[in-house]
DNA sequence: ATATATTACTTGCAAAACGCAAGTCGATTT
DNA sequence: AAATCGACTTGCGTTTTGCAAGTAATATAT
């Protein structure tokens, strides 16, 4: 049903493709990452609409590539709350250099922009406080 | 036969996902940018394995989304000589934190953790690097 | 000059992945 | 008790992928 795991190269380039290599998977990241959004819910109300089944594949993906976990939800029994691994947290300079690209080649959102504007100015110390932020999400 | 133009939203990293979110465009990206490889039958020649169809494919569609540029092959006219364009160079900083978070993770080549090492001494050196010595080959 | 090889693709086809709509199933809410 | 919400699962048609084989334009060998 789901991705296979053999590796086809010990490229690290390569590797990391292996796991996150799709239109959806970075884009569950971005939104664990920068927007806040821990639910199942949440991620479909994206706009980039994914559609349902995707969303269930790559979330049984990232959590088993390490990226993501799921836990029961803090304030009902009936979501689940997904939060970033260290190993996900750690895609942040990723993240952020694909947001920088991404800005000067595209039209952009104001929110988009608000981050770049960030990341220009400083970015260790945007890592460093979403990195924090993140990681206080942590069970 | 190709990619279309949509754009899934006006988020830096949807739209980037757009043109390379897919398990092979920045393979080739990575053989133009670090192993010098610059010839079809070069790209197909690497570990990972490409299909025919498939390589053909995304190098039009890398030319069309402008990352690379599709010239003639200055020692012989049997072959096509493929560069980065100034938007593909621009991916260098997002290649290297890629490398970075591939070699934290996995098990590397001895080939990439010596880029590994550099980047990690030195991360703008290495960009910079790479960036003007990829912009001598540029027409 | 002719035959063989190289290079860059195309084509055909089966298998896998994707995308949409609808359905399930266990909480909550009314 | 009935309706709703949240997180999936299933069916099914379309698209993309991957492998093998074929083509066409140079280039090299005899």
């Amino acid at each position: 049903m789901n991705k296979k795991n053999n590796k086809r190269s010990d490229c690290p380039i390569s590797c990391s493709l292996d796991i996150w290599g799709d239109k959806w998977s970075l884009l569950i990241i971005r939104n664990l990452m920068f927007k806040n959004m821990h639910t199942y819910g949440e991620f479909l109300k994206t706009p980039e609409k994914i559609a349902t089944n995707i969303l269930a594949d790559r979330l049984i993906s990232l959590e088993r590539a390490g990226l993501i976990s799921k836990e029961e939800h803090p304030e009902s029994r009936a979501k689940f709350f997904y939060t970033l691994t260290q190993k996900g947290i750690d895609l942040l300079p990723v993240m952020v250099e694909i947001t920088l690209w991404g800005n000067k080649y595209f039209e952009i959102s104001r929110e988009a922009k608000a981050i770049v504007k960030h990341a220009k100015h400083d970015k260790e110390g945007l890592i460093n406080s979403f990195s924090a932020q993140l990681k206080k999400l942590r069970a």
